[in-house]
RNA sequence: GGGUCGGUGCCCGAGCGGCCAAUGGGAUCUGGCUGUAAACCAGACGGCUUUGCCUACGGGGGUUCAAAUCCCUCCCGGCCCA
């Protein structure tokens, strides 16, 4: 495929060091790469569309290296807004990058088989944490201007702000960055780096220290941040502050089926081009359709069981779509008991002692032993709200909870508000 | 090191001795309308054994019948000076 028209219809494209490198990548054997924070054990959805460029190039005969910022994950970018940064312990770090790896490989080729463009895991900390000072500042430091560092956006905007400062150690990120690229450049023949638009000031940096230590000439390309319609940022869980994950014990695979499904109008036909590998005329057929029937919601659909069935298999991606049209569409207490289980599998459950349900059992105190309130009078707060349900019929104000509502005498399916589920099992 | 300004609930930000669990905005949550969307409208938004009580306004100590508000001290940050 012609990676720069397949690119540019994408949208991918915010900024190039250099328009060449578009056709570089599509004749391929370029190496390439992008870097990823291992704060945790799983990538989340924001992570994962730089990881899909990864796979695009790949796929186009390129080599994809994924860079844990292991070490730089110490310092913290100055152009994010907080400025503390968890100090990952080895420990941690080894077992964030096993799980990430995980992931990778579901997501590139990491087989011999794929030759000159199988992929690669590195991660900064393995020469970050070596470099003495003196070599730092001698074989990078040297070779920029405090002047020009000031001049960047990153920076500038931090010392103009009144409230917080900027440490010399978050100053220094960049270097760190830039050395990143030229080591990758040294030992793995790498001349691109990928990134977000926050990236691009790091990002020439490096390909400028590249290209005056080596005199090879070094690119970079960064895509469009993936921001809502309202400008805040995208891959939040619906519960609010949670990142939506890849791990399936993390977010669930429905849950991120759900999470698609319910992406905006407005934002879908982005999240096409950038999460799935659905060809150009798919893509525009479903942009037709979000904007003649959205109410069938066809792309949504498209997107959230591509999504899955990539991250987490074909057959996840099914039992997350028939899942939620259970929930949804279907009477919930009309299901056999094998489907009942098969709907609510992604739930989080517990169980209750048999004789405290036949008794009767106050709803505050099942949400609260569920979860699905933080405190009783949040559990109360839901239900004078009328936000809680079971069995997908909403609890009256001074209702109680008893053995009667069991489905197939063992089973209370709990929601909370539109979609917060727990399956309570009686035993 | 000196001077100065500041640290309030998830965030921003009022309050500056009682009427303060603390104005306002944002975020979030629930409901309504819809298409399991957006926008919009309404309500909620520290906890509990809930006409009351407890815990909270950077930490500790003090003054007072009474402190987020006054005093002392420590910690942290901005700015200016050295």
């Amino acid at each position: 495929m012609n990676v720069r028209e397949d690119w540019q219809f994408r949208g991918l494209i915010h900024q190039v060091t250099d328009d060449s490198v578009l056709d570089r990548l599509g004749a391929g054997g370029v190496t390439a790469y992008i870097g990823f924070d291992p704060t945790a054990s799983s990538l989340h959805l924001g992570g994962l569309l730089q990881i899909c460029n990864l796979r695009r190039l790949q796929i186009a005969g390129n080599r994809p290296i994924a860079l844990a910022g292991g070490g730089t994950g110490l310092i913290g970018d100055p152009s994010f807004k907080d400025t503390e940064r968890p100090l990952l312990t080895r420990d941690q770090l080894d077992a964030n990058l096993a799980g990430i790896r995980a992931q990778l490989e579901r997501l590139l080729d990491f087989s011999a088989s794929a030759g000159s463009s199988r992929a690669m895991v590195l991660n900064n900390a393995d020469w970050l944490t070596t470099i003495s000072l003196t070599d730092f500042l001698r074989d990078v430091g040297k070779h920029f201007t405090v002047n020009q560092m000031v001049a960047k956006e990153s920076v500038r905007s931090r010392l103009d702000r009144e409230d917080v400062g900027l440490s010399f150690t978050e100053f220094s990120y960049m270097l760190l960055q830039a050395y990143d690229f030229l080591r990758l450049n040294v030992d793995h023949g790498c001349t691109l780096q990928l990134g977000g638009s926050d990236q691009w000031g790091n990002i020439t940096m490096g390909a400028e220290l590249v290209r005056k230590v080596t005199g090879q000439s070094a690119a970079g390309l960064t895509s469009p941040l993936l921001l809502r319609p309202d400008g805040r940022k995208y891959g939040k869980s619906e519960g609010g502050n949670d990142r939506v994950w890849l791990d399936p014990t993390m977010t669930t695979p429905f849950a991120l089926h759900q999470f698609l499904l319910n992406s905006e109008d407005e934002m879908t036909p982005t999240l096409l081009r950038f999460f799935t590998f659905l060809d150009h005329e798919t893509i525009s057929e479903l942009d037709d359709s979000l904007r003649r029937d959205p109410q069938a919601r066809r792309a949504q659909r498209a997107l959230a069981n591509a999504v899955v069935a990539m991250v987490h298999g074909e057959d996840a991606a099914f039992r997350a779509e028939r899942a939620g049209e259970a929930l949804f569409n279907e009477s919930i207490a009309d299901l056999d008991e094998a489907t009942l289980l098969e709907v609510v599998a992604d739930a989080p459950s517990s169980t209750l002692d048999r004789e405290a349900v036949r008794g009767g059992l106050d709803p505050v105190d099942v949400l609260v032993l569920t979860g699905l309130a933080a405190s009783k009078a949040e559990a109360r707060r839901f239900i004078t709200q009328g936000g809680v349900y079971v069995n997908n019929r909403r609890l009256e104000a001074d209702g109680r909870i008893d053995l009667s509502m069991a489905l197939h005498d063992r089973y209370l399916v709990l929601r909370r508000g539109r979609r917060q589920l727990h399956l309570v099992v009686v035993a």
